[in-house]
DNA sequence: AGATTGAGCGGCA
DNA sequence: TGCCGCTCAATCT
């Protein structure tokens, strides 16, 4: 399903009422390339808010692990995608990592953790946005300009984050 | 089952 | 700087 919040359009999959996928937040003419479903007119109350978080995380307002204590979700990837997702959810607000820190830990390659990370069902939700190449930004599935976007958003926003803590 | 493909990296000139 | 070779999980064919 697609819902609408705020301008955006975010597409999400529940399967019962588990999150199991998600794009991040989209203008209309954007989310048909990434997400083909039907645009819910009034969606259920419960998946509206999940939107809403969905759209917080993207201007940065709210913290990635507040977001999954709140959302009902469910990490559905293969064994050694969950290993990179799960290094990636350690990784503070505002901060980043690089593709070979993360193959470091896993004793593989930097090129290995990018398809990982490329196939991330949970963008935002599981902020893989935080990994960067070593000496540029790395790519991103939705355009590099969105990556720069949300990292630079985190970063004005990390004091504030700080703050209610 | 083998070939190709990257959201990368380090070395060398 | 720019190229070249290495890498390895996932995705073709």
């Amino acid at each position: 399903m697609i819902v609408k919040a705020n301008n955006y359009f975010v597409g999400m999959i529940f399967k019962g009422n588990r999150l199991v996928k998600n794009t991040i937040p989209l203008k209309r003419e954007e989310i048909f390339k990434f997400f083909n479903d039907e645009v819910i007119n009034n969606p259920k109350e419960e998946y509206m808010e999940i939107a809403e978080i969905i759209l917080k995380l993207y201007f940065g307002e709210m913290s990635d692990r507040e977001a999954r204590e709140i959302i009902n979700y469910r990490l559905e990837v293969p064994n050694f995608t969950k290993k990179v997702l799960d290094i990636v959810k350690e990784i503070e607000f505002g901060e980043v990592l690089t593709y070979g820190d993360i193959a470091k830990k896993l004793n593989t390659s930097p090129r290995a953790v990018g398809m990982a990370l490329k196939r991330n069902p949970l963008p935002l939700i599981i902020p893989c946005h935080r990994v960067v190449a070593k000496n540029s930004l790395g790519g991103y599935s939705y355009g590099v300009e969105k990556k720069k976007f949300i990292l630079e958003r985190e970063r004005l926003n990390k004091r504030f984050m700080n703050m209610n803590k």
